[in-house]
DNA sequence: GTAAAGCCTCCCCTGCACTGGAAGGTCAAG
DNA sequence: CTTGACCTTCCAGTGCAGGGGAGGCTTTAC
């Protein structure tokens, strides 16, 4: 099938199919004599994983470093729970951040109802935002 | 003072400050004949302002608009809680989001413990990643 | 026969907050 | 007089996952 049918049956744009390929996440296919790129179901198999392995949080690099230790040596199950493991401890991390930052702004909010606006100085330009760093601050989130 | 010693008591480097200054958020500073920058206590509190509002997870877009409305205007009070107020209202989605993938993540490092490597197919790369949608997926997380 | 849709490659753009490096000017100490 | 620290501007790149559009073939439909 050609790029477009492969697009409509993924959900996929033809621009993400040949960034995929370029990326290296999916394998460069047949042409045809037009210069045409001809898929078999593989590629909407490959498709479905990549699209699975993205839900799942992993990124397209690790995807295709997934892709390559299947290609060059057994199943990657390991390297695949290993990277599970990593992304989850990454996001209870990431859960962590965010969660303290929201009781920061809550804290920040529930301040400025009680301030007048009028009061802000000039040099802080305003005084909702504290300049003294604000208990339980740990530095910007990373985003 | 230099821009160097500024850099020194706020923690930022220099490049940094520059970069603000371009960003809009940090006014252009006096010069000496020599070109160098010349800071005065106003870049200080300034740059102390964008530190603590960053923290408070305002992109630096944001802050620069917030200073624009204190310059052209009265106090950017209003504004300023506005944007907390949206900012909270995307670290509850997102938090919400990164939790919700992390059950995902669970749940397929459970399932993995499970399966038997050999098992893997060659379509779907590896097994422990299913091409079917698994049950409260709602698309990839943006990071 | 012709128009429209589809495909090709190529290069640049997005957001966000910086960071690195090149090529050169300035200033104080030794 | 030279060394070295400090400063200047400008250009380019980082990571991530694509998107936009130009300019030009090919295929399909009428």
């Amino acid at each position: 099938m050609r790029i477009g049918e492969l697009a409509a049956q993924t959900g996929l744009t033809v621009k993400t199919i040949r960034f995929y390929e370029q990326a290296g996440v999916l394998p460069e296919p047949a042409r045809r004599p037009s210069g045409y790129r001809d898929y078999d179901a593989g590629a909407l198999a490959r498709l479905r994983f990549v699209k699975a392995a993205q839900t799942a949080g992993l990124t397209l690099a690790e995807i295709g470093q997934v892709i390559t230790a299947r290609e060059h040596g057994g199943p990657p199950c390991r390297h695949v729970t290993a990277l599970l493991d990593a992304h989850a401890a990454n996001l209870d991390r990431r859960i962590a951040e965010l969660t303290a930052l929201r009781a920061d702004i809550r804290r920040l909010r529930d301040r400025a109802d009680g301030l007048d606006p009028a009061a802000c100085d000039d040099d802080a330009v305003c005084h909702v935002i504290p300049t003294t760093t604000p208990p339980g601050a740990r530095g910007p989130a990373r985003r």
